[in-house]
Parts: structure tokens; sequence; C-alpha cells
DNA sequence: GCCAACGTTGGC
DNA sequence: GCCAACGTTGGC
């Protein structure tokens, strides 16, 4: 089993939109980096756990857990010329783009935020709280996991 | 709203 | 293959 950090912006879709969704579950689309789609293409695995983070608001933070539900598929928002992510690049022979499904596990009893989680010496090596980090979707080690788990 | 950091694009 | 220009991310 491994564990995934994945960021979204809650004015866009934030954690309350997963719990509102059908089942829990929604399909993570619009992820146009190609680190962050190999990550998914290739390690994101059924029942793989995933801390849900805010960003881009007034308290960037972890929020809550999620499981992806469903491995690697092609990413159809690519297709659509009408949609934010279209690109002509993409085709349903070729798709360039992957996506999993993710349901929502639980909503922490508070945002564990980006600054706590800067001023842990314990997390250095967290992808999240590397200078310049951009990925959006990034690997937690169990022990990251459990740490981090324990601040809740 | 600013801007640093970084990925992507495209000319050469 | 280099690298300047450009676009995006995302904290502040």
């Amino acid at each position: 089993m491994n564990y995934w950090l994945m960021k979204s912006e809650p004015d866009t879709f934030g954690i309350n939109d997963l719990y509102n969704k059908p089942n829990r579950t929604e399909h993570w689309d619009g992820v146009r980096n190609y680190q962050a789609r190999n990550m998914m293409r290739d390690d994101m695995k059924l029942g793989d756990q995933v801390f849900f983070y805010h960003s881009n608001c007034d308290v960037p933070g972890i929020v809550g857990i999620m499981e992806i539900v469903k491995e690697g598929y092609p990413d159809f928002s690519a297709f659509d010329p009408d949609d934010k992510h279209f690109d002509s690049k993409s085709d349903p022979e070729h798709p360039r783009w992957i996506m999993v499904d993710v349901k929502y596990v639980k909503t922490l009893s508070r945002t564990i935020t980006l600054k706590e989680l800067k001023d842990r010496q314990e997390l250095s090596g967290l992808a999240l709280v590397r200078r310049g980090n951009r990925l959006s979707i990034m690997p937690v080690s169990e022990d990251q996991w459990k740490f981090i788990l324990a601040l809740e």
C-alpha cells in the first residue's frame, strides 16, 4: 500500500465537494503534468490512501483523507474542446492524460496547515515543503503519513 | 495582486 | 540540443 498527497483548490473542488458526490467518489481529472500523470498511471493502486490538500486558499493544508478506488485510465476531459483542460494532442486512441477515481474517507478534525508541516524537521523530506515545489500529486512515505496523522 | 519557481514551447 | 520566452502554480 502506498500513500499520497493530492492538491486541489477548495474554490474549485474542495473536500466537501467530494463528500457530496454520489458514492462520495469522483474522478481526479485535469492533471496536466507529466510527473503527476506518471504516478497516477504507474504507481497508484487500489486502496492507496491519499491526503486531500487545500491549496491556493486562506489556510493551505491537509484537510482530509481519501482512497484510490479506480486505478489510472484516460482523462476524458482532455477530449472535450469545451473543457478547460482540453488538449488537442490527446485523443481516445492515444490518450495523453490519465486520471484515477478517489473516494472520501474522512475529514480531519482540524486542518493540518502547511506552516505546521514546514516547521517539522521530521517532514523535511516531504516534497510538499521543498522549495519551489509545484507538483499537485506527490508520494508520502509511511513514516511521514503516520507522523502527519499524529499531528491531528 | 505580487512574484518566485518551475515546466513547456518553439525558434534556431 | 540549447535556451529565451511564456504560462502556470501557489504561498504570501
